[in-house]
DNA sequence: CGATATGTTGAACATTCTCAAGGGATGTGG
DNA sequence: CCACATCCCTTGAGAATGTTCAACATATCG
């Protein structure tokens, strides 16, 4: 379990003009006239890390976007199981529209900071928007996609196997963010404990520590302290992935 | 595997005044004159069970609703090993607007009527009317939760808690069909083979065998022959699926 | 400095898989 | 009609993978 941090109730202001995901959050495809109602709803907030953002079960009063940060998406059993069923990067989503409980539990793993928009009107204009509910439908397929290639790794994949989708996935998503290709030598940070990477690849914590050693050991990749990781081998970690082609990752 | 089966090429015809998912399927907004525009682009398929809807890799011609049968969504590695990654059943959506390509594959699991839609003028209906985006977008959101619910199955728990978990989710649709509430003594048949329970479960068909025998020898289940299942106790049913919240399943 | 959170490593153990054999049920061709 | 093949399922025994429990290392923070 994480430290549960008191949170900062700034409020920051900004402007959609100089937003860092506009072109990629749920508000992507909106004219300056649909900012204009977004605007009305919208306020920001920054979590610490550790910090809950939603309990499972609470009222979601609003939805919104990830502006900076990273946070996931849980679901834990009476019995403490938890499994991680979302990685919530910079322009996701946060919340369901049309539900007014959250039924998973949300949770800053870095400094978070949400673009949230009241969740009623926000309802509201998804039915008046057309730019809106698009761009929404056009990133739920995307998650659904992206759930399901995860359920093979659940499913079917062996730990090391895990290990290496899972490099492979942050790598990816940080070449996009830098607009480089995945090479040999790029370079990142795990922004997930152990025991946070234990809870989204369904293995403990001890076995998540065993099997980046292991890949450290065969040299397919290299650690500077304990979360930032050197790909040495980018062909050889895809193929350590069990995945038949490199490209089909959809996260 | 199942055998492959020759495709049945009857085009059904059918009338959308009649149909049995109307209220449920992706159209189930759409009023009269949507759906005359629905008709248009509009025919209906029926696969022989075992049969290869759509492979992955397929250009997808077409998207379309389950009208009746059960079909399985599945992702196969180079070795052979396969995760399930959804069981559609009637009513459900087949698909992905937006995507020329299919990355997963769809198999007939029982016999299976199709109501299909072209898929490039479908998309452009979307756009144009809200009721089908909104039941879309509403249709795409749940399958994402269900995804999410099934990946705490795939990750964290153990064989006897997924074969419950699979019983449960069975018998409670099974009931949703018939408008009973699930309770002692209600019966269903599994329309999957054990391999396919195995294939969903993340599991071995041997491993489905042992738990399902166990289950019925520790009386939460009987068994008449092998696919039909009467659930002795309900409760316990509930408490071996390891769900602290009996209501709390999405799919 | 102690307290806490995080990460590593070892050894015994448990669960599930793998491999193998065999038992119905169904369908087909001789 | 019978022999045979195929599909689906069951059961057993040994092997492999990952978990559990425990000890310890390191870093950070008040």
């Amino acid at each position: 379990m994480y430290q549960t941090v008191k949170p900062k109730n700034d409020s920051v202001q900004s402007d959609c003009g100089v937003c860092p995901i506009k072109r990629r959050a749920v508000c992507a495809y909106c004219e300056a006239q649909d900012l204009v109602e977004l605007e009305k709803i919208k306020s920001y907030k920054t979590y610490a890390p550790g910090e809950m953002i939603i309990w499972t079960g609470d009222d979601m009063r609003f939805v919104g976007s990830i502006v900076s940060g990273v946070a996931s998406l849980s679901q834990t059993m009476e019995d403490g199981r938890r499994q991680m069923v979302g990685l919530l990067l910079p322009s996701d989503f946060v919340g369901r529209p049309g539900r007014a409980k959250a039924v998973f539990d949300v949770e800053a793993a870095t400094e978070v900071t949400i673009c949230r928009f009241d969740r009623k009107p926000f309802e509201q204009l998804l039915v008046k928007l057309p730019h809106l509910s698009g761009r929404m439908l056009e990133m739920s397929l995307d998650e659904l996609d992206a759930a399901r290639e995860w359920m093979l790794v659940l499913g079917r994949k062996n730990a090391r196997e895990k290990i290496a989708s899972l490099l492979s996935i942050i790598a990816r998503r940080e070449g996009e963010l830098h607009k480089k290709p995945l090479r040999d030598g790029a370079e990142f940070d795990i922004k997930l404990t152990r025991e946070a990477m234990a809870d989204y690849l369904g293995l403990t914590l001890e076995t998540v520590s065993r099997q980046i050693n292991a890949l450290k050991k065969d040299g397919v990749i290299s650690l500077q302290g304990k979360r930032h990781v050197k790909i040495c081998d980018c062909v050889r970690l895809m193929m350590e992935t069990g995945n038949d082609d490199d490209g089909g990752m959809v996260i």
